[in-house]
DNA sequence: GATGAATGAGCGTTCATTCAT
DNA sequence: GATGAATGAACGCTCATTCAT
């Protein structure tokens, strides 16, 4: 990579941090292209040399943390089932801490949003989350983890819409409680009690 | 009520009707005030002598109809409490279905929205129905269908996190299941799985 | 109409007539709405109300003066088919030098400009002036004044090119010559010659 | 010329030919520098290596090929004049067909423009392509092709006027008409009806 | 000569809201 | 109460042009 395409990807990254700042203080629709490039020390323009729409910035950050996180369940194989999925939401939460609560209520927004680019072929991104959780409990099944009569669809459905209420219920109560800590009580609960009767 | 008054509730009775019916079919951020005043038949300003802000119109749908599904659950006391849940759930998805998908959206962008006016005071909503929940828990305790030791706010905080988490998913697979179905399996599996051990 | 209107009225003419004012000094590519709006006195959202997008109010001074012609054409029955017709050309060539050449500039962009409202099928405008001229001359056909072997496609054709080709010259030459002395000088060596061996 | 120089040649070769192709297809307002240059494979700044601004890349296909046309009526003196004439229309036709209609429309907006560069000073394209044919017929009337009392600036205007006139009306019927058998139609029908009076 | 990232003025358009009638 | 013309701030986006490398 040359001096001219470091200062580019420099230059990028200035406009996604500019944009995860404002993003974290006012949420998206709050904010312009000009608060961003400004914030970036570029000029407006710039702005369009790496987004072709002021939503394509979103991209960003919505996608990428959740599949990162997706993969290393995959590749954790060494713990039990409910330590894997203890984990993956641990993991999940932690990062919706992380990001703070008005990029929680952007990511949110956005998986539900039918106009948006990552969503825009009939629930993209709730398909992709099913399919991956699903292939997760398949292998449990193949592995001997989960008996071969459970109901793996339904479970699935089950854990996604566990942790997406949690991030709804999170944002909604303004961040009244702890998300790690939540994390772990309803996994200790509901995971348990859940997926008691259908494990080895 | 004289005439005048009548009539002057019509018109608020009608521009209502004409929200409800774009949002069904676009969403809110999709429709403005002219096309609702066109929809309901009256002009322009007409809106503003009813509604403040264009906003404030929202709030006509969103508090009430759960209020409404929360109060018959307080006043269901002759079935067991799962029974009384699973109604609970039961008519909470139905008012869901009802109501469509975009409005669905509609909800969820109202219930985690900090600035809205519904919303305004620290997650006031999160609060009204983790109370209300919390109260019907506590009931049970009191009327000795759940033991002394029952965990009760974080069985309420796992049980909204999952009527949320259910909304939030059906408009991310954009209606993908049938919002009905998908209560009764949750109520079937979780709450049963949930519960079973602090019922008496 | 009532006050109401008539002031409507009143903002849309004054829209019109900055507009053309504008485009007399400087030609449609170098005039914004703010400069219209500007002159016209009005808030630039106020053009919105009377246009729904910019080039529109091309159609307001595009269309109308060379319909009224026309129509004044085909009433006059009183004279000879060839002063018919450099009464025409006259009034034709009147319209361009009254609005000058820089209208004149934009008229001739707009006809031949396939995405244009006027114009945006299939080349409307030319069909539309093309059965206009046409149907004269049929008329003239009919009334015996053209003998019935008239080749009337090729005529009208060789017509209006010849009064296109007038303004295009017109405003090539950057007003060079006098657009009514002109008209008359074409109309009695062409017109008379073209016609002469079809008349009867 | 040595290596840099051919190649530099070259790449001015590229983008012309990048722009007449982009024009054909899309006209000009519709095209812009970044797609101009990425048609011809080079970089957005090159462009300005060899254009001062973007309309100077017009110049290039505007003046020569008509000009070109004009050198060989002049230097065709082997037949007689309406012969010359017709094959010059001809000509003048077929570079027109043969370049497209939406070439043929950057044509005129560019030779009723004031502000082009071609044309910046009065009307030069006017009076250049005037000067040309009104020589054609004062060499006529030299070699007695035509009267002495020939009007000869009249019939230069009829001439050029037609020839026009025929662009401006194929682009406003969107290439209803073949321009070349038109060509010959006008000619058959005009020329000689106009010029039978004075040819001697 | 060539590159392509950066610039920033400029423009069309939207729309919630106001207010005189 | 109802109207609808008027407002004007706001914003997304384009694109010719420059210039350091």
């Amino acid at each position: 990579m040359n001096k001219r395409q470091q200062s580019a990807q420099n230059t990028r990254k200035k406009l996604i941090q500019a944009a995860l700042k404002l993003l974290k203080e006012k949420g998206f629709k709050a904010i312009n292209v000009e608060e961003i490039t400004k914030e970036a020390g570029v000029a407006k323009g710039t702005f369009y040399i790496y987004f072709k729409r002021k939503e394509d910035i979103i991209s960003e950050y919505s996608r990428y943390p959740f599949k990162e996180i997706a993969d290393e369940l995959k590749n954790k194989q060494d713990t039990n089932l409910i330590d894997r999925l203890t984990h993956y939401f641990y993991r999940f939460m932690e990062c919706v801490e992380f990001h703070g609560i008005n990029i929680c209520r952007e990511w949110i927004k956005d998986v539900i949003d039918p106009n948006n680019i990552n969503n825009s072929q009939d629930g993209q991104k709730w398909v992709y989350d099913f399919e991956m959780l699903k292939e997760i409990l398949e292998n449990a099944v193949q592995n001997n983890e989960l008996k071969k009569d459970t109901p793996i669809e339904l479970l699935t459905h089950l854990i996604i819409s566990q942790l997406y209420g949690m991030m709804t219920c999170w944002c909604m109560s303004d961040g009244k409680f702890e998300p790690l800590d939540w994390s772990d009580k309803f996994c200790k609960i509901q995971l348990n009690s859940i997926l008691k009767e259908f494990l080895i």
